[in-house]
RNA sequence: GCGGAUAUGGCGUAAUUGGUAGCCGCGCUAGACUUAGGAUCUAGUUCCUCACGGAGUGGGGGUUCGAGUCCCCCUAUCCGCACCA
């Protein structure tokens, strides 16, 4: 063990760092009012899971990012919002609770805990008095309410947003409008009322097929499935149908497409965020079913075999293709199946149906190329041509999608085609590419899928180009009566029961298994204590095992309020809420977390608006990001929300992928390892992962690898020029593959500017990236050069040349803060330092303002300088350096000149210069004359910018 | 299959958005200073060539006086969705 006494001047990070990290606590320098004068603007990070593996260096990714330009927005005279806080419910935090055998609550405040001294050591400017964590009782407090407004309003089509349910009851009840279905409203009894409404609340209780998880034992909305495995832990997830709440997000659908056009994010997230809706536009057709008397045809069993619907609805989002259809598909849930198959096909039909829903949901999504299906026996007819078109069943129309019914098109529609193929069905062509040109479609080997061509064999559109024939059928359907323009979404609503423990309990209650809301008065209804939380695999939910939660034994709720009938006690729901219901709205509480009346008060938001900036990553597009918009668009509709849209900007830092490290073990002897350049053949050695941290700069620290592990104890290297230079491959970072960076041991070697600079340094914020400290050094280097800078500060006159050099690094790191490019900023600041460095300036009026301009990405460096030359205050909320135009103003400018397209020179010429006086240069210039010699030039082309050309 | 993105030295990247390709950093080479170095400084470092020169931004074509940048066609990699009618 051996020491360095740091020489005073030496920039000693380690203590710098804590000093002012103290100060600006003191000071409360990152503090946000909701009243100012000030300008405002909120910059809010995604906010993590406090997750038992602790930060590693791709998580502060995205915070240092953010806090950058909201240091920046700050030192621009902003009121700038950028609070933290933690996910604590829902999956992840259970599971590291089971895992480690200690109750959430207890694993989540530690795992909180740590996050706290880890981000606390990066310097973040987080207002963090305005934290919240879902699993707080006083947050979550207003998840339950808002689910209580959710399911007290219901989507009003017409003026296309939510109004209360009880409007709609009295509209039902007046008769003003009329019910669906044909009934009237006050002939209902109440449970048949409740389970009408049921059908418009935005929060509603149904039987629906959802994706349950035995392993985990819940289900899972469908962003938390991915190709039939749970996306937390990788489980098999089979469909069940079971009674849950969902969120009638659907009813949104339109909104969520037409709202992406207000915000700035990335093309391609909003083009994740469309393909999961998949919005399709197209016609809903009936088609009749053939009628036919039966009996006759019948053995005796099917007597009263009739046809009593008489007809069905497809949609189609090619309704031109409409006289190419050879036969019509149901799905295998269809219940129209049972009356319209024939007594013949009955036992072949219900067996498919059998097989069809014990399918599991991945052995469906693997077979997707096989065909299979079943004749029903059934005709339907077409209505423009009146054919007779056979009726199937196949598992590749889905249930949830339009009406599980279509119309097959084979010649038009690949799955169609290879339907046709398999059950040997006609395929009949009506789209061709050129007018009139027609081929055998049996010969084809795929369909012509294609929109565009021109109509054939098609009636009244033939000859039409499809876009016109699309429209001249869907108008004649609609003419007929028969059919209408619709659109699809191929967006489900959101299933919101998890039959888990560690999450918000709903604030529902049950009287003659009518649900209820408890009243708002009694909120938050707390999350109980339950002997064991453990998740069960028959999906009875764990708050069953509550012995006290407000309720009695019978697990009824005992809430005392008037609102509740004393005399009666009633059952509470004992699912919880799903991981993004915390976190679809935590953007909102920051604007007033403390509020105990309300979720955040008017004032509060109607200064905040909106989240101006979100970092965060592009893995929540189809979760957390479309149901935190869809949960704004509700709180908007009913008045909370003042902007439709929460979040304006939006950047996806890239993911941070781990750089294992490998050691070569010869395959003959044991504890022989073999440097990278010395291994001839790769199969004679086994590549062993070797850990990061005992790796620099691919040179392996071979003692310490000798006491890493037991086994590598008597380990022999056969070294290249001394040093044994280990392999690398870009993984994910994970503890398996050692690779996996700390964050906290930067900052112990480096400091946590030095870090954070890297960070930024690595590349562009949204590009996915592997970790390599192998930079890192340079970074440091920076900032000692930077130090050094400041040893001796005088007041000499700066020469015009350090002054340009000032302003324009004052304009270049301005602008790449503007537009996010934060690894180009180092670069500049780097270049700046090392031009003042060669020239020897230490003049304070450069020095200054190079303080303020490097604090948002190096805070504490800057920090202690700017109190070195002087300051009491902090740099941080000194005003953003303005650099002067009249300082970058050119002599001249370096044009090229293009002679002829071929030669090709450079003349340096005045600013202000016409097409004349600019040919003129050219001609006078030493090498102009050389090249103009002998020739006469017609003119001088003078392009805008900054070039010339001469035409001879 | 559909949709989106990316491709530049040994490596991470930059290029005033159509104008001298390779800034900055890592690494490497040579040297200086030093009792020492997890310190600092200087010079060099796209490739081929002793050199003169030449080639060069995944490949091929095009537009342009001029293309890493724009257009078309390939190839590769990454990401999202995936029987959505």
């Amino acid at each position: 063990m051996h020491f360095f006494i740091a020489a005073a001047m030496d920039y000693n990070f380690n203590a710098i760092e804590p000093k002012w990290q103290e100060f600006w606590r003191k000071q409360q320098t990152y503090r946000a009012d909701n009243q100012s004068d000030k300008p405002h603007f909120y910059v809010l990070d995604m906010f993590p899971y406090p997750s038992g593996a602790g930060l590693h260096v791709g998580h502060p990714l995205g915070y240092i990012a953010s806090d950058i330009y909201a240091r920046y927005k700050r030192q621009c005279g902003f009121n700038v919002l950028h609070p933290m806080g933690y996910d604590a419910y829902g999956l992840p935090a259970e599971q590291y609770a089971i895992q480690t055998g200690q109750h959430p609550a207890k694993t989540t405040e530690q795992n909180i805990k740590r996050y706290r001294e880890q981000l606390d050591k990066l310097g973040f400017s987080f207002d963090w008095d305005r934290e919240v964590r879902t699993c707080d009782p006083a947050y979550y407090h207003w998840t339950q309410w808002t689910f209580i407004q959710l399911f007290n309003h219901y989507y009003d089509e017409r003026q296309q947003k939510a109004r209360p349910i009880s409007d709609l009851v009295a509209r039902l009840a007046s008769g003003e409008e009329p019910m669906t279905d044909g009934r009237q409203w006050n002939s209902l009894s109440e449970a048949e009322q409740q389970q009408y409404l049921m059908d418009y609340r935005l929060a509603y209780l149904a039987d629906i097929p959802v994706n349950w998880c035995p392993a985990l034992g819940t289900v899972l909305a469908n962003d938390e499935v991915v190709g039939g495995l749970s996306v937390r832990g990788g489980y098999p997830v089979e469909r069940k149908l079971m009674r849950q709440w969902s969120l009638r997000i659907t009813a949104y659908a339109q909104r969520l497409v037409d709202g992406l056009e207000q915000v700035d994010w990335s093309e391609s997230l909003k083009e994740i965020q469309r393909n999961w809706i998949g919005r399709s536009e197209g016609a809903a057709v009936y088609f009749n079913i053939e009628s036919r008397n039966l009996n006759s045809v019948d053995s005796g069993t099917n007597e009263d075999f009739k046809i009593q619907n008489s007809k069905f609805e497809i949609f189609t989002t090619r309704p031109d293709t409409i006289f190419g259809v050879t036969f019509m598909v149901l799905c295998p849930e269809h219940e129209m199946i049972s009356q319209i198959t024939t007594p013949e096909q009955r036992a072949e039909v219900e067996a498919y149906v059998t097989w069809a829903k014990n399918r599991s949901e991945r052995e469906r999504q693997a077979e997707v190329k096989k065909v299979s299906g079943v004749f029903t026996g059934a005709y339907a007819v077409n209505p423009l041509t009146e054919e007779r078109i056979p009726i199937w069943v196949s598992d590749y129309v889905l249930a949830g999608y339009g009406t599980g019914a279509i119309m097959a098109v084979p010649a038009h529609d690949s799955r169609d085609f290879a339907f046709a193929r398999h059950f040997n069905l006609p395929i009949r062509q009506v789209v061709s590419l050129e007018k009139d040109v027609t081929s055998d479609p049996t010969e084809w080997t795929e369909s012509m899928d294609a929109k565009t061509g021109y109509s054939v064999n098609s009636g009244f559109v033939t000859g039409m180009k499809v876009k016109e024939a699309m429209a001249a059928v869907i108008d004649k359907i609609e003419e007929m009566g028969i059919g209408h323009r619709t659109v699809n979404f191929r967006l489900r609503d959101a299933i919101f029961s998890r039959q888990r423990y560690w999450g918000e309990p709903f604030p529902i209650y049950y009287k003659n298994n009518i649900p209820h809301c408890i009243p708002e008065e009694c909120l938050p209804l707390l999350l109980p204590e339950v002997s064991d939380f453990k998740p069960t695999a028959t999906g009875e939910p764990p708050l069953g095992h509550a012995t006290r939660w407000g309720w009695d034994e019978q697990h009824r709720c005992v809430v005392e309020t008037d609102k509740i009938d004393h005399k009666t006690v009633f059952p509470l729901e004992l699912s919880t809420m799903p991981g993004f219901a915390g976190s679809s709205g935590y953007y909102l509480r920051y604007m007033d977390p403390h509020n105990d009346k309300a979720y955040f008060s008017s004032e509060a938001v109607n200064y905040w608006q909106q989240v101006d900036l979100y970092v965060g990553g592009a893995e929540h597009g189809t979760g957390h990001l479309i149901y935190a918009r869809f949960w704004n668009k509700f709180l908007y509709d009913i008045g909370l929300a003042v902007q439709e849209e929460p979040f304006r900007k939006l950047i996806n830092q890239g993911m941070i992928q781990g750089r294992s490290s490998f050691v070569y073990r010869s395959k003959e002897d044991n504890n022989l390892f073999i440097s990278k350049g010395l291994v001839k053949d790769f199969n004679t050695v086994t590549a062993i992962h070797v850990d990061i941290n005992i790796v620099d700069n691919d040179i392996l620290d071979v003692e310490r690898f000798r006491q890493w592990r037991p086994e590598f104890k008597d380990a022999r290297f056969e070294l290249e020029d001394g040093k044994y230079v280990c392999g690398w491959e870009i993984e994910k970072m994970s503890k398996s593959m050692f690779n996996v960076q700390n964050p906290d041991d930067l900052v112990e070697r480096y400091g946590a500017d030095t870090l954070r600079l890297y960070e930024m340094f690595l590349g562009p914020v949204e590009q996915a990236k592997p970790w390599d400290t192998n930079g890192i050094e340079g970074v440091f280097r920076f900032l000692k050069k930077f130090w050094r800078l400041y040893e001796n500060v005088d007041d000499a006159q700066p020469t015009p040349a350090m002054v340009k050099l000032l302003h324009q690094t004052i304009k270049k790191v301005t602008d790449d803060i503007e537009r996010f490019s934060f690894n180009t900023i180092v670069s500049t600041m780097m270049i700046c330092t090392n031009e003042l460095t060669a020239a020897g300036c230490h003049s304070r009026s450069i020095l200054k303002p190079l303080l303020p301009l490097l604090a948002p990405l190096a805070p504490h460096i800057t920090e202690e300088l700017w109190h070195q030359l002087g300051h009491e205050d902090s740099v941080c909320q000194v005003a953003w350096p303005q650099y002067d135009p009249a300082q970058l103003v050119e002599t001249g400018f370096t044009y090229p000149v293009s002679f002829n397209g071929k030669m090709r020179f450079t003349i340096e010429l005045p600013v202000d210069i016409d097409s004349d006086a600019a040919f003129a240069a050219v001609a006078e210039h030493p090498s102009g004359k050389k090249y103009l010699e002998g020739a006469t030039p017609k003119k001088v082309i003078f392009v805008p910018k900054k070039i010339i050309n001469i035409v001879i």
